[in-house]
DNA sequence: CGGAACTGTGTACGATGCAAGCGGTTTTGG
DNA sequence: CCAAAACCGCTTGCATCGTACACAGTTCCG
């Protein structure tokens, strides 16, 4: 048999702070108190510094102590995404528009990757198992299920607004205008005007170089390509 | 002033084998052949296989000496990417519908990403910048310059596109079914009905679940999240 | 022919994730 | 009430990783 439970750690987070009298000696630690101090650390130095020693540094112990409460490194991303994404920041009215609420989901969640944007560069291999990704998914499910849908198309439909959005937050990573400016001239240097003609005259036109404030690139509206979407989903409503 | 040249690996694909006359011995690999044994070994046993003894040891050399032709680690993983996308598989006709055309751009790039699952995998910090990277880049700026748009929308508009199949890619890994069976066991377990009642009825509908051939989830079907990529660029184009 | 440029290699270092075991502490069961 | 069990944080140790550095051998230029 495979183990069907969930990791220990994951666990915690959905038991909260149970203070059932056990053995041992009190835990100097938590499971969130970890999590915050990784999840600041990501923060500040980037998800490349979060080690399972420079967390525990961060919190005064050893390496090994963590796994106390973690058991291995993948669990403890688990639990900064958790920590990460936080209780849902966003309302949910049961009556209102299906758009509107699924355009402030999607928002919120926005929000909330731009404030931790190391969340994109976490690998996962399976969908979240902790209690405030479940809440998130819980209040899109609740948004988009006004669009009165069957369930497996309000879940693809979500699966569509939540990857949007994770992409968005990519491409504000990828195509940060430092870091575009340097590829544009690297690319200069490299690329033959006849072989790819197309990508010289973007660069001829500057479009990947500072653009004027009244044209930026890549377009930061983030609600244009949400709607693209969430008016696909309503051409699933509508037939 | 910072290094405005493109990394030493990047530059060996671009300038492709030159036999120019060089001094030393004739160098016995190359970084065609050292992208080729990387790829293979992602193929093979996953991305995190890849290190640089696991490459060299499948050439014949050791690690350190791959460092004669890619500088890091990084840059191997650049030219692995480029490697994987291989030259455009798609056809261009300058007279086509671009719409149809940009379609099949995507389809195209949604093999080379299928083929190789972990290219999804590798974090990049600023767009790459290897010939076939950029050539499919310049296929999929033709396909959409027929929109007609301003070089920088059509910009815009191919990152939607590359976006999209990118996260269908992911998608696919993610919510792989075996991995979604466990997923959804687990869930069961820990989630309180009251606290997340749209997650609840999904997992009582067994949305997660295998579902029927004629209902998959999530939806399978590529095209239709497409189609609403490329009606939403449509409507930039007949306002 | 001698040196410059370049090759692959061996060694070494710090960092990482983690297994195993240790002494100390607290609760529990007889 | 006390031994056993459960649990804590810590030390040690190991394999692996990326990569800096120095070295011996090879090839070409002057």
């Amino acid at each position: 048999m495979s183990e069907l439970e969930a990791p220990r750690a994951v666990r915690a987070l959905w038991a909260g702070s149970s203070d059932a009298p056990r053995r041992g000696p009190k835990p100097a630690m938590s499971v969130p108190a970890i999590a915050e101090a990784a999840v600041t650390l990501a923060d500040e130095q980037g998800l490349d510094a979060v080690s399972m020693s420079s967390v525990a540094k961060r919190l005064g112990f050893t390496a090994m102590s963590l796994y106390r409460y973690v058991d291995t490194k993948d669990d403890l991303l688990q639990v900064m995404l958790d920590r990460a994404y936080g209780p849902v920041t966003v309302a949910t009215d049961p009556d209102a528009d299906w758009r509107a609420a699924a355009g402030d989901w999607a928002r919120a969640l926005l929000g909330r990757c731009q404030a931790h944007p190391w969340v994109v560069d976490v690998r996962m291999s399976s969908p979240p198992l902790t209690p405030n990704s479940v809440a998130w998914m819980d209040a899109g499910l609740r948004a988009l299920s006004g669009t009165g849908l069957p369930p497996q198309q309000v879940a693809s439909s979500l699966l569509m607004v939540d990857s949007y959005v994770r992409s968005h937050v990519r491409l504000l990573k990828e195509y940060s205008p430092d870091g575009l400016a340097a590829w544009s001239t690297r690319l200069r240097g490299v690329i033959d005007p006849g072989a790819t003609p197309a990508v010289w005259e973007a660069l001829q036109a500057e479009v990947f170089d500072d653009a004027p404030a009244d044209e930026p690139w890549p377009s930061d509206d983030f609600t244009f390509g949400l709607e693209i979407v969430l008016g696909g989903i309503q051409q699933l409503v509508d037939p």
